[in-house]
DNA sequence: CCTTGCAGTGCAACTTGTTGCATAGGTAGG
DNA sequence: CCTACCTATGCAACAAGTTGCACTGCAAGG
C-alpha cells in the first residue's frame, strides 16, 4: 500500500494539516495519487500511532484549530525501506477499454461518445500539467534536487496523457464512420 | 464498478466457468483488468443472483464438475447501459512515482534499481503485446467488428507500455550519475 | 438577511479487492 | 511411490477506498 507513503512524501515536502494533504491530493501530488479527506484523516491517525508522525495542535483565531503534521524519524526510516523495497508494477485497469471491447456487437455510437468525453478530460488535464511545466519548471536542464524529482513526475504524467489523447483519436478515426470517409 | 462489466463482456464474447474467466483475466482481458479467481467467482455468484448471467452444471469425467456462465438478455441490457453511461476518468496512482519524488533527499540509488527493474518488467510485457498483435491480428488495415476492437484496445496497451519505458529511459539517464557523464 | 463556500476534523456504513485456507481427484515427472 | 501441478469451486478475515453525514464559525455575494 502506498497512501501512507505519499503522505509521507508529501509531508516530507513540506509539514502540514489533513485538510492541507487532502487539498494537495487534488493538486501536485494528486496527479499520480489520489485520496479524498476521509481516508486522509483515517490514514493519518493510523500513522500518528505507530509514529510515523507526530502532530501539534495549533489554535487559530476566527477558524478552527488544526493539527500539523510531521514526519518523524521512524518515518523518515519507513519512507527509505519502503523505497528500495521492491514493489510489484501496478494494474492497469481501464474501464474504457473494456467499453471497447464490449461495444463490439452493440452501440458504437454510445462507445464514441464516452471517447470523445475522455479524450476531452485527457486534453484539459493535459494543458493544466503544460502550464505548471512553463510555470514551476522554466528551465529544465538546470534542475537539481527536489526540482528535479518534481519535474520528472511531471513529464512522467504529461507522456501519460499525450500517449491517452493519441490513443483516443486512433480509436476515434477507426470506429466513426464520419472519420473513415475522409481515409478510405 | 467494472469487474462486473468486464465478465460480461468476456461471457459474451465466449461463455465459460469461472475458472476460464480467472485464467482470462490473466492474459488477453487481464491486459486492462485483474482480478483474482476468488474474486470473480464472488461477483459471479452475485452477477447471477441479479440475473446477469446464467450458469449450467457440467459434469466431466476424471474432472470435478463445472458452471458454465453465459450472459442473458438482461445482462445484455445492462452492459449496454453500462458502457453508454458516462464514467469518471480513471484515476492514475503510480507507486513509482510517490517514490522518485520521495527520493529526492534520500536514497537515488535504490529508486534506480526500482526504475530499471520496473523498465524490465514493462519491456517483457511490451514484448508479450507485439507478439500477440503480430499472431493475431497480422493484418490489422482488414480488421472489422470484434476483432477491430480488440485490437484498438491491445494498441492502446502496447501504447502505454512504450510511453512507461520511455519515461523510465529520461528518468535513468536523469539521474544516474553514469548517464549523465556521457551527456553532459 | 440569507445562502454559498471555505477552513477544519472526523465517524459510520458500505463496496471492492487481497490473502490465506480448504477440498478433491487426475496426471506427469523424478 | 511421492511430490507437484492442473482443474474446479468456494469461504473467511482483512485491508483499502468510497459515500454520506455531522459540527463550527467566518467571509463574501446577491
Amino acid at each position: 500500500m502506498a497512501l501512507e507513503h505519499a503522505i509521507l512524501v508529501s509531508l516530507a515536502e513540506r509539514a502540514g494539516t489533513g485538510y492541507d494533504l487532502a487539498r494537495r491530493f487534488d493538486n501536485s501530488i494528486g496527479y499520480f495519487w489520489t485520496a479524498t479527506h476521509q481516508q486522509v484523516y483515517k490514514v493519518l491517525a493510523r500513522m500518528q500511532a505507530d509514529g510515523w508522525v507526530s502532530a501539534t495542535r495549533v489554535e487559530q483565531d476566527g477558524r478552527p484549530d488544526k493539527k500539523v503534521y510531521e514526519v518523524t524519524a521512524a518515518g523518515r526510516g519507513e519512507l527509505a525501506r519502503w523505497i528500495a523495497a521492491p514493489a510489484a508494477p501496478e494494474v492497469t485497469r481501464s474501464d474504457l477499454a473494456v467499453k471497447l471491447r464490449g461495444a463490439a456487437d452493440g452501440d458504437i455510437d454510445a462507445v464514441l461518445v464516452e471517447v470523445r468525453r475522455h479524450r476531452a478530460l485527457h486534453a484539459e488535464r493535459l494543458d493544466v500539467y503544460l502550464a505548471s511545466e512553463k510555470h514551476e519548471f522554466p528551465e529544465p536542464a538546470r534542475l537539481r534536487g527536489r526540482a528535479l524529482h518534481q519535474w520528472l513526475v511531471l513529464r512522467g504524467g504529461i507522456g501519460l496523457e499525450q500517449t491517452a489523447i493519441t490513443w483516443f483519436d486512433d480509436v476515434i478515426s477507426a470506429l466513426d464512420p464520419k472519420s473513415r470517409k475522409g481515409t478510405t
